[in-house]
DNA sequence: AGCACGCCGACT
DNA sequence: GTCGGCGTGCTC
């Protein structure tokens, strides 16, 4: 890279106000080795102290009409930050109202020296070519048969598939998947189908040295499989073909700090960037899903397979004689049994007295819970809702949301004398168990893998699940009870208990499409996400209220309200935005400037860890 | 974030 | 008369 004498830096600062480029000169014994990508350090401000940075672009001449200071450090050459992920870190940082720092936490790994010196011998710091042009690139959306053999999960086999085809035809795969657990799954079934130089395993598990060797291993010119969570997606992995998302209504593919963003969303924009082939995987599918699905953004492939074999039984036992059947059948053939049971839940939420619907806000269709004066009101806008009158049943008065039931797997234990019990939970997780007559009690999201595949799957507490307290609730609840049933061999009975009405009739037939369509019309008909988008604004009162004076009067606002704060001195107040999509990028943008305004001169410290934090926080898809 | 510039109270 | 309070603003 000769001839530029000014290089454009973004300064990795997490402070909005600096989130742009800022030109330097270069100084000349650097002008031969800097690369666009690579790493610097830069004089900022008065300080003395040299900032971290990224050369985002070379060029001849700066229209910074200053003098430039000059870059005199490079700390590597290595082109870390090639221009296909930078591109994707604005448009995320962008899309977000965070900053462009808050992504490069989670695009490039600590770097490594040692890691390092290996590398590059064999790697010129070359800047990358751009990829090729693959066109458009094919977004789909499949249903994986629920289904384990001799050979393990159907999904794990189908996706490890897909991305050795993909690998034989010279392109590389990203293939993002919430939980740990299976990600190890699927690198070891890689590992068995093909040579480890071409799998990445990005998974976070990682000391800080093997994960920027793996990222490292993604600039080589090879295609690779590369496999992990969130972070996987910024992968800058050379000739992508595909990118995949197992069960993207997993609450794990959201990022739990700034940008928070969520998986699925940043798939979308790489996908759009570079043109690549999308595909999202599961047993169920999310809304979000199913809104893409029907704007036709999303082509759906599913093949139709084999539902299992389920029975749902509508009664108020907890345990009823379907079950009891299905569990003894599995057990006298030698056959482990899954029994999944609803964990401990604490839910305030109200509930419609007549027909066990969640009780809603007459001003905004918000949930509505029960305060400490024992009045109704909404958690979205505040209101109190002291007529309350069911939307469904037209009754008027309030239940509160049933306590959870905390049973142990003693009473399976007097039902099967001999038979052996096992338990996993939350805190105690089994990931894998071994075959033969058992009985497995786990809760949701802890099922144990077994080999072959279990002989019967045991829902119980279905009704717990869809009334825990949270929009998502039913969603959530048929995709969890869909990857229990997954774990399921062919020819295993499953058993639903208490699960009523048209969830009930759908989840039996395995009309996972039908379910996901009901679940969106309704947030289409409330006007809830994923149909419009929801921001959240939190912060003190009083800057919120700034903030929010100065928004455009079209922007719909729910609250403000207090909300109990878990590291601030005093509660914070919390703000809801509804917006469209269409919104979405200037309300993004007005957003992080109105913030920065209102906010500058404040600070802020977090109570626990003495850290500083921002004054007010942005959420543009608030988890509600 | 640092760090300097800028206009108002008690000091050798 | 000046040392210094930290509000405001900038950083290529």
């Amino acid at each position: 890279m000769t001839g530029f004498g000014v290089a454009r830096v973004a300064i990795d600062s997490p402070l909005p106000q600096l989130d742009r480029l800022f030109d330097y000169e270069i100084a000349d014994e650097l002008r031969e080795s800097i690369t666009i990508g690579a790493r610097v350090r830069v004089p900022f401000g008065r300080g003395s102290a040299l900032s971290d940075g990224f050369v985002v672009e070379l060029v001849s001449e700066s229209a910074f009409p200053g003098k430039l200071a000059r870059l005199e450090e490079l700390v590597s050459p290595v082109s870390v930050l090639t221009p296909e992920i930078y591109m994707l870190c604005r448009a995320v940082a962008d899309r977000q109202a965070a900053t462009i720092a808050d992504v490069f936490k989670l695009a490039i790994p600590a770097r490594s020296v040692a890691v390092e010196k290996k590398w590059l011998p064999s790697n010129p710091g070359e800047p990358r070519q751009t990829p090729r042009d693959k066109g458009r690139g094919e977004r789909a959306f499949v249903f994986i048969e629920p289904r384990t053999n001799e050979f393990g999960a159907v999904w794990v086999q189908q996706l490890t598939s897909r991305a050795i085809a993909n690998l034989e035809s010279g392109e590389s795969t990203i293939l993002v998947v919430p939980d740990y657990r299976d990600q190890a799954v699927l690198l070891s079934e890689l590992a068995q189908k093909t040579s480890t130089e071409n799998i990445v395993d990005y998974t976070s598990q990682q000391t800080n040295s093997l994960r920027y060797a793996a990222f490292l291993r993604c600039l080589n010119a090879e295609p690779a499989i590369v496999v992990g969570s969130r972070a996987a997606l910024y992968a800058p992995v050379s000739k992508l073909g595909e990118i995949i998302i197992w069960d993207d209504g997993d609450t794990n593919l959201q990022e739990p700090t700034s940008p928070y963003s969520n998986a699925r969303d940043v798939a979308l924009i790489r996908q759009n960037q570079a043109g690549v082939n999308l595909l999202f995987a599961a047993h169920a599918r999310s809304s979000e899903v199913e809104r893409l699905v029907e704007i036709g953004y999303l082509r759906d492939i599913t093949i139709p397979f084999a539902v299992p074999k389920l029975a749902i039984s509508e009664t108020n036992a907890r345990v009823d004689s379907l079950a009891w059947q299905a569990i003894r059948r599995a057990l006298d053939q030698g056959e482990p049994v899954l029994v999944q049971v609803a964990s401990r839940g604490n839910s305030v939420s109200a509930y419609c007295a007549g027909c066990g619907d969640r009780a809603k806000c007459s001003n905004c269709a918000g949930p509505l819970w029960v305060d400490s004066q024992n009045q109704p009101r909404c958690r979205w806008c505040n209101a109190h809702n002291l007529g309350f009158s069911c939307d469904a049943c037209g009754s008027r008065s309030l239940k509160q949301g049933r306590a959870g039931a905390t049973r142990t797997s003693a009473e399976f234990g007097k039902a099967f004398p001999g038979t052996k019990l096992i338990e996993s939970n939350g805190e105690n997780r089994l990931e894998k168990v071994p075959g033969g007559k058992q009985i497995v009690v786990s809760t949701p999201g802890a099922e144990p893998r077994v080999e072959g595949g279990y002989g019967a799957v045991v829902l119980l507490d279905c009704n717990e699940l869809l009334s825990r307290d949270n929009l998502r609730a039913s969603e959530d609840a048929v995709r969890i009870w869909s990857n229990a049933i997954a774990l399921m061999k062919s020819g295993g009975l499953a058993v639903a208990v208490g699960l009523q009405g048209f969830i009930g009739q759908k989840f039996a037939l395995w009309s996972q499409a039908e379910l996901a369509q009901r679940e969106y019309q309704s947030r289409v008909e409330l006007r809830f996400p994923p149909f419009v988008r929801m921001a959240s604004l939190s912060g003190e009162k009083a800057l919120l209220a700034k903030v929010l004076e100065s928004l455009p009067s079209e922007i719909e606002v729910l609250g403000p309200m207090p909300v109990p704060s878990k590291n601030a001195a005093v509660d914070d107040w919390r703000a809801l935005i509804r917006y469209e999509y269409s919104q979405g990028p200037s309300l993004a943008a007005t957003l992080k400037a109105q913030v920065l305004l209102a906010t500058a001169g404040s600070k802020r410290v977090s109570v626990k860890s003495g850290r500083a934090q921002r004054p007010i926080q942005i959420k543009m898809d608030t988890v509600i």
